[in-house]
DNA sequence: GGCATAATAATTTTT
DNA sequence: TTATTATGCC
């Protein structure tokens, strides 16, 4: 045990009276000078530009605070708005520490996403808000929300069958889309932009956004048509059009090439833009509309909302409810990450703001949730906006009772996370070409606002690596990084320390990616562990079990067939073997010991052996099968239907690895947004994968300024007989004036780039791409040559438990059984902190230390040096009543083949009420990979106690203190237990 | 260099 | 389905 721990008094409410010190990110004790611009300027508009790593979350926490502890105001005239359900507990929990308010006092207020807070809205208010868009229904307390994607597509799908039986009028619609649930992206997309149907026609001003507005239209046409190289080359518009009716023909009423590309000129003719836009789009917009309102009425007859709806019925009632909208809105609004509203929840926003308090807090260049129907337009021209959409909603009658042309920016420039290297070098990301072709715009880096680093040291590398096998390049990169003074990173007092595994991040865009790398790195026993959801059942291992079990249960082909594609039987093969029902004979043989077996759970095992699936997936595969129900009662038709569903809706799970505490981290670029690394390797960067060069699909699409398109496709009676019959031809013109460039891309280039606080790598496999070789770092071949790793040496992990000689435990209360005297004798080896150094803090200790003494009740707050620990401990701590005992001990004894063995296990936490016992361990978040471990370390004490206590409710708990996740474990059962102490013995 | 055509390969994930 | 890149021709 080390470190000073918890040596910071509590701190006062007055940012002013804190020491001037700490150096690290968001919870710096004093505000710069620009935070405390944003911290004391409460009243009036502010957008405030918070780049990365400038301690946004801090001076926001610090702003609220600083509002409700003006005499006046209470937490209930705030809203603060947040991105996620787990951004707004962090938001409150740091606001608890910073304001004369208890955590339980703000429970109530509305810290909070836009989707709850809408639901908040409409399950007190929102009763009569459908008839407000001529649908006779109500939204009541059975009302519930479909939060399930692929539940909603089913939903969708449902509908749409009714509706076209009611329709026949509009079979030439569904006859061109090629996929009907492309209707489902419009409505939502519509819904996202605020744009409503009523039952007759459009909400509002809804029709003039359905038309689109052609001269913003005609800017954007503009701006592809310009002809390039100085006017020798032609425009790009003119370019894409040498392809229109290439593969297609339309009705005869359409223009020619020639007349819409213009002869022998650099650019489309002017008049290209005005015959496209001006396209009849009557019929479509009725069928969209109909659509559109039957499904709301649809949805609202079966009782739900789907997360656009809260956001449309909220606005409708906000907007026709004028004393409603007086009651219900703040004296003070902020929203954080501002880059990533949507339009209907910038309006939103300003109908819920009583007075111009209100405040944006965001960075564009970290704007990368377009497909969620983020618009970065809300943060890039936040004035513009805010003066059109409170001029809209002001139209017939005052809404927006406050004025919206005096707003203030505040740019916070101060970096607490990476080096200057790394921000000078950000900035290139954003105005590096995606392809080769691609013209980038400079001008985006007159928006940029620089970023000044304060790191102690800059000895930062940008690099490139590429190899055909890429995976073990990058492995072989790490491991050449791991122990290098060249690569140093940050320690706790700011000076250099040779990097750990723990200090790396691979990130890439796609899961894929990721699963593949953990999988190459499993095979050299590489401490790596991937963090995020998976698509569990969609593995090849859940595919393989499900193949099996329908083998099982019924011979079916469809288990066979995959077995035997497995096996490498042709296709030919596999025909010829499924009609003569004369299955291979090895194949029969494990059917039949398969079929000797009980218990699903031993079936599952014994394929995943056959396979050799010895990794993770085969593992939470396992475990998921176990949780969901009771092995002994769990049938081989209940798992064939477990997981059936599975795949069907796609629902992922989080892959929990078991690579140790100092492991290399995996994740999507999109899924470490917000969090930092000291070394980030860049991973994936391939031509065609990142970015990806592939566009839209969907027939029917929209955008704000073009209004609908439509493209009807008539196909012969022979399927898919070429050339499709397209009777209008503007979808072919317009598309292209609508092409959204890379801006996204470089933006998630960047976001991956200043995760990194000292070293940045960049790794592409056989054909690196453009991001690849145009960035300026330079790129080398690496041969890969993993070293094979030996975990023991290498990896410090924490041992789950060992086993001991034989002694049970004598006593008969939890904490005497855990008798010190008991545990020593024991001979137990206890892990130092040392080897929990996180990122070369004492991570472990820092928080083991904090949390018992807060847990037995000492005078002691959390510290404020960048992590969030602490702080969670303490909010956690705060929220359990009755005993709690620190740093338990419990043995467990076992009978294992005729011989008593005895085994051990530590938690952090019990606590403990008159009817339950809470068993808890604290974990880093970053030592969540190795939890299928700690639950059996975890199991152990569960055990012990719940024989002991069997009146009481017994459960086990991971508490990850970085991200303030609590999780319940299943417990091992004592059978497995058993198994695991018989292989490590 | 400019233009047209053929070959090629294709995503992220929260409420 | 569609955008990019490679190619072949002028």
């Amino acid at each position: 045990m080390s470190d000073p721990a918890v040596d910071e008094p509590a701190e006062s409410d007055s940012a002013a009276s804190e020491s001037a010190k700490g150096d690290l990110a968001e919870s710096a004790p004093t505000p710069n000078a620009k935070q405390r611009q944003l911290i004391e300027n409460t009243a009036g508009i502010y957008v405030v530009d918070a780049g990365a790593g400038t301690g946004k979350t801090f001076a926001v926490t610090r702003r609220y605070a600083a509002i409700v502890d003006q005499p006046d105001v209470e937490p209930a005239d705030v809203l603060l708005v947040t991105f996620t359900r787990s951004a707004a507990t962090e938001m409150k929990e740091r606001i608890v520490d910073h304001s004369t308010y208890s955590l339980r006092e703000l429970a109530d207020a509305s810290i909070q996403t836009f989707h709850s807070h809408c639901l908040d809205l409409l399950e007190e208010h929102g009763y009569r808000a459908p008839t407000h868009l001529g649908i006779d229904d109500r939204i009541t307390g059975a009302t519930r929300v479909v939060e399930d994607e692929l539940v909603e597509a089913e939903l969708f799908r449902e509908f749409l069958d009714g509706f076209q039986d009611d329709h026949p009028e509009y079979a030439e619609f569904f006859r061109a889309l090629s996929d009907r649930s492309d209707l489902l992206d419009v409505v939502t997309e519509f819904a996202s932009k605020g744009v409503f149907p009523t039952a007759d026609g459009w909400y509002r001003d809804g029709e003039s956004f359905v038309d689109g507005d052609f001269e913003t239209f005609q800017d954007l046409f503009d701006e592809v048509n310009e002809p390039r190289n100085g006017g020798s080359k032609q425009s790009v518009l003119r370019s894409k059009l040498n392809g229109y009716g290439k593969r297609r023909t339309y009705l005869p009423d359409a223009p020619d090439k020639g007349v819409l590309r213009g002869d022998g000129t650099k650019q489309a003719p002017e008049e290209t833009a005005r015959r496209a836009f001006d396209e009849d789009r009557e019929d479509l917009k009725a069928f969209v509309h109909d659509v559109y309102h039957e499904y709301l009425a649809f949805a609202l007859s079966r009782s739900y909302l789907t997360f656009g709806f809260l956001q449309l019925f909220a606005f409708v009632l906000l907007c026709e409810n004028e004393s409603l909208r007086d009651r219900v809105s703040f004296e003070y609004v902020m929203v954080d990450e501002f880059q990533d509203t949507s339009e209907i929840q910038f309006k939103l926003a300003l109908l819920l703001a009583g007075t111009d308090n209100l405040c944006a807090v965001g960075d564009w260049k970290q704007s990368i949730y377009s497909f969620q129907y983020a618009d970065v337009e809300n943060i890039r021209s936040f004035e513009d906006r805010i003066d059109r959409f409170a001029s809209d909603l002001n139209d017939d009658q005052e809404r927006v009772a406050f004025p919206v042309d005096d707003v203030e920016t505040i740019e916070l420039e101060e970096n607490y996370r990476s080096t200057q290297s790394i921000l000078d070098f950000s900035e290139e990301t954003l105005v590096t070409p995606a392809s080769n072709n691609e013209d980038v715009d400079e001008d985006v880096l007159d928006d940029v606002v620089s970023l000044s680093s304060n790191a102690s040291f800059d000895n930062t590398t940008i690099e490139g690596i590429h190899h055909p096998d890429q995976h073990e390049a990058v492995l072989t990169k790490i491991q050449s990084i791991v122990g290098n003074d060249d690569y140093a990173v940050e320690d706790e007092d700011g000076d250099p320390r040779p990097p750990q595994f723990g200090d790396v991040a691979v990130l890439t865009r796609t899961r894929d990616f990721g699963r593949e790398l953990l999988s190459v790195a499993d095979d050299y026993d590489f401490p790596m562990a991937y963090d995020g959801g998976v698509e569990l059942f969609r593995t090849d291992q859940a595919k393989l079990l499900l193949a099996w079990l329908r083998i099982l249960e019924s011979d079916a082909d469809r288990g066979w067939a995959v077995v035997m594609e497995e096996a490498g039987y042709t296709l030919d093969e596999i025909d010829h073997v499924l009609e003569n029902r004369n299955y291979p004979s090895n194949m029969v043989t494990f059917r039949e010991r398969l079929d000797a077996m009980e218990a699903v759970g031993a079936v599952a095992r014994r394929v995943f052996d056959r396979y050799g699936f010895t990794g993770e997936y085969a593992d939470v595969i396992l475990h998921t099968v176990q949780s969901l129900h009771d092995t002994s009662t769990l049938t081989r038709g209940d798992l064939v239907r477990i997981v059936e569903r599975g795949i069907e809706n796609g629902s992922t799970h989080d892959v929990v690895t078991s690579a140790g505490v100092d492991s290399v981290t995996v994740q999507t670029i999109h899924s470490a947004k917000g969090l930092e690394y000291p070394i980030v390797v860049l991973a994936n960067m391939n031509a065609g994968k990142f970015p990806p060069n592939v566009g839209g699909s969907s027939v029917v699409q929209y955008e704000e300024p073009v209004g609908l398109r439509q493209r009807k496709i008539y196909a012969d009676v022979e399927e898919h007989a070429h050339p499709h019959v397209y009777d209008n031809w503007t979808h072919d013109v317009l598309r292209h004036c609508l092409q959204d460039d890379n801006d996204e891309e470089r933006r998630l280039l960047y976001v991956a780039v200043t995760r990194a606080e000292n070293h940045v790598v960049f790794a592409g496999g056989e054909d690196p791409n453009t991001f690849y070789e145009e960035l300026p770092f330079e790129g080398t071949r690496l041969d890969p040559a993993v070293e094979p790793v030996d975990r023991r040496e290498t990896v410090q992990t924490q041992l789950p438990f060992s086993v001991v000689t034989p002694e049970g435990p004598t006593g008969h209360t939890p904490h005497t059984l855990m008798d010190d005297a008991v545990f020593e004798d024991a001979d137990v080896e206890l892990e130092t902190t040392e080897s929990m150094a996180f990122r070369g803090r004492d991570f472990g200790s820092r928080v083991h230390d904090f949390a018992e003494a807060y847990a037995l009740g000492e005078d002691v707050s959390p510290t404020t040096d960048g992590h969030d620990d602490q702080r969670h401990v303490k909010a956690f701590i705060d929220g359990l009543s009755g005993d709690l005992h620190v740093e338990e001990r419990a043995v467990l004894p076992l009978e294992i083949d005729g011989e008593q063995v005895t085994v051990s296990g530590i938690v952090d936490l019990v606590h403990e009420t008159a009817d339950r016992i809470e068993i808890i361990d604290y974990k880093t978040d970053q030592s969540r990979r190795a939890e299928s471990e700690y639950r059996k370390q975890l199991s152990v004490y569960y055990h012990v106690v719940s024989e002991c206590f069997p009146e009481k409710v017994v459960t086990a708990r991971l508490f990850y203190t970085a991200t303030n996740e609590r999780r319940t474990i299943e417990p091992v059962s004592l059978a497995e237990l058993e198994d695991v102490v018989r292989a490590s013995s």
